[in-house]
DNA sequence: GCTTCATCTTGACGATGGAAAGAGGCAGAA
DNA sequence: TTCTGCCTCTTTCCATCGTCAAGATGAAGC
């Protein structure tokens, strides 16, 4: 058969090709539309393919996952790198920036915060899901150096807590229904900066 | 064909029974193994026999979200009315309920959660999730009844986030990995207390 | 008893995830 | 260079899925 020089018998960036048009995939269909052989369709290759870079689509979902997790964790850092305010100002920078990657990616947010739902589990995807946790962890005890261990580990609950279930609810439109973009964000601010001060309070 | 009694032609109680084992299979096999024809199986019917029920699967998915949110109310309920300390014990026992109903039906609680995720969208899904939000916006307003409509929103806000993104986060495995039921359980109650607490100084 | 009609079954369709077998092309050995 | 082996991709096949269309069943009203 007569190939074009843009699709050669052997791809060579399949995999990373496939991670690409899978993850535009899941925003656009959703967990429940995303399918292994659209994606194949999409990166230019026939639909079993993919199969040697991934063992099963929960392989690849859970790739897509644990990027997601990496990314989230740029992000959360390069937002807590760009604020003022000291360590407190950092621990809201990493709010800020958890909350915008959750908003520019809902459904890959969503894959991420129900993984266990959907059975993924890979070792890949726990590393990048404990890198997260141990930024937000580092962060929170650069607030309180002096706490003891167990009102760092509440805190730490407390902080994710606030923060995860404002977005998630936001996302799912359980809360600011009828608000506008621009309102949402100062709600989350807004929840941010409380979040940041109980914390200080509780390390005096 | 022969037929035994227990299995006759008309079921007469299919729609309840696809309810009932679409529930248990939710559960068992997670969003993304939850079937259809499986849920026909076990309620001992053919593979169509739902679609005169339910026009779709996503249509049986938002029916089991909808009644999600309805026992969910009444988790929400029954803890807040058994709880003591007043309006404040309320809220507390609201959280109760919400996270007791969440870590006994994950799965369910995943799907109600990621409605978005998942495209269900139907009135009495809608109607479910706004009785809930309805309840809880109370029980705050009980607390702080005199505070301004923007505090009050500003601590629905709140204490939504943080029950739900606790549970969230802990049936997720994001939090608590290696503690003890009992342990989470004081986690979770020392969250809520210092949750009420917040309302009730920000409503003085 | 007969009709009617909601309910359920059977059978079919296209699509999916996955396995098996074979084709294509690169890279190292001769 | 040519040959050989292996990694990658395609083709083909299978069981299963959701959904549709057509037919069978039986309860309820006449």
């Amino acid at each position: 058969m007569e190939r074009s020089k843009a699709q050669p018998y052997h791809h060579g960036q399949l995999r990373e090709a496939l991670v690409t048009s899978g993850r535009a995939l899941l925003e656009e269909k959703g967990i429940r539309g995303f399918t292994l052989r659209e994606c194949a369709r999409r990166a230019g290759v026939s639909h079993a393919a993919p199969a040697y870079h991934f063992a099963s689509i929960d392989d690849l979902l859970a790739e897509l996952a644990a990027r997601g997790f990496d990314e989230l964790a740029v992000a959360m850092t390069t937002e807590a790198n760009r604020a003022e305010g000291g360590a407190a100002g950092g621990l809201i920078g990493q709010g800020v920036g958890y909350m915008a990657f959750a908003a520019g990616n809902p459904a890959l947010f969503q894959l991420m915060s129900s993984r266990e739902a959907n059975r993924l589990d890979t070792p890949a995807l726990a590393a990048a899901a404990d890198k997260v946790r141990a930024l937000h962890a580092a962060a929170v005890e650069a607030v309180i150096p002096h706490a003891s261990g167990e009102i760092k580990q509440r805190m730490a609950d407390f902080t994710g807590a606030s923060v995860h279930g404002f977005i998630s609810l936001l996302l799912d439109g359980q809360i600011g229904g009828k608000d506008s973009s621009r309102a949402l964000k100062a709600r989350g601010l807004s929840l941010l900066s409380a979040m940041a001060e109980t914390v200080v309070r509780a390390g005096g």
